[in-house]
DNA sequence: GTAATTCCTATTAAATCGATAGGATTAATG
DNA sequence: CATTAATCCTATCGATTTAATAGGAATTAC
């Protein structure tokens, strides 16, 4: 399952994307029109700040703005800083690769095999959507 | 994340199938040659069975086999038994559909079309997998 | 200098997950 | 019939994760 936290950054930047071009846009905005708490949110504008997705402006009218064209931003890669691994196991993760306690050999493992064609497959749309894309832009 | 119940419940359902033929394949076996903590498979093997995946004799010499031929059990059945849905939000869920609290309309909603996508490359894949790709037969 | 905003760290409450406990029931075997 | 070996069943526990809140520090516009 999505996280909320990954739902709600993915509706934020959407919500940017689409008021683009004008000033910075505002938590409070963000957190009255989207239906998200605004403490929370705020904590997830920073991380997508922190992971150079998004600049601040800091005091008064300040506010958050997207720092590349939606069309690079990248869901795929959005996604892995907000929810973690792409991967439904974490021996079939490209970027959070962790060896299984229960496989001597993951080259056996029946598993192992399904989760790299659910992988790829997830994979291929989330690289080809991009956040312009989801605001429709 | 695949839950571990989801992980230990394929590859003991591997292990049967891969043992089709003699008697009832035992919790015991399973839990040494998977690396399954035997207690824990129990309460999945029970789950498999009530849902219709296994069959169980009782008693000395008794054990768990298939009910099903594995080509006929597929992946996305299995999954939604052991790990619930298979969409990533319950608002694109085909079996357990639940309107999302944040959504006053969900054809609005970037995220949905996003995971409409997601999920129907992921049912692809399970739909498309038995146990018998699994198994190796 | 005041108001409005982001920034930062810590904390909490609830849910979920992985696993275990302890026995009840059933069946094979001698 | 007694023993052994297996499933069946319900309950519980501890750790982790998740969603959210708290409380103030820092910054900026005016």
């Amino acid at each position: 399952m999505l996280s909320k936290k990954t739902k709600y950054g993915l509706k934020a930047l959407t919500f940017i994307a689409k008021s683009e071009g004008e000033a910075p846009v505002q938590i409070s905005e963000i957190s009255k029109s989207e239906n998200i708490p605004q403490k929370f949110l705020e904590s997830i504008m920073l991380t997508l700040r922190k992971s150079g997705f998004l600049g601040s402006k800091k005091g008064k009218h300040g506010g958050y703005y997207l720092i590349k064209e939606p069309s690079q931003i990248k869901m795929a890669d959005v996604m892995r800083v907000l929810e973690g691994p792409i991967a439904m196991v974490p021996c079939v993760s490209l970027n959070f690769y962790e060896k299984c306690d229960d496989c001597p050999d993951e080259h056996e493992c029946s598993v192992h095999k399904l989760m790299i064609q659910v992988r790829d497959n997830t994979l291929k749309v989330l690289r080809n959507n991009t956040l312009e894309d989801l605001s429709g832009i």
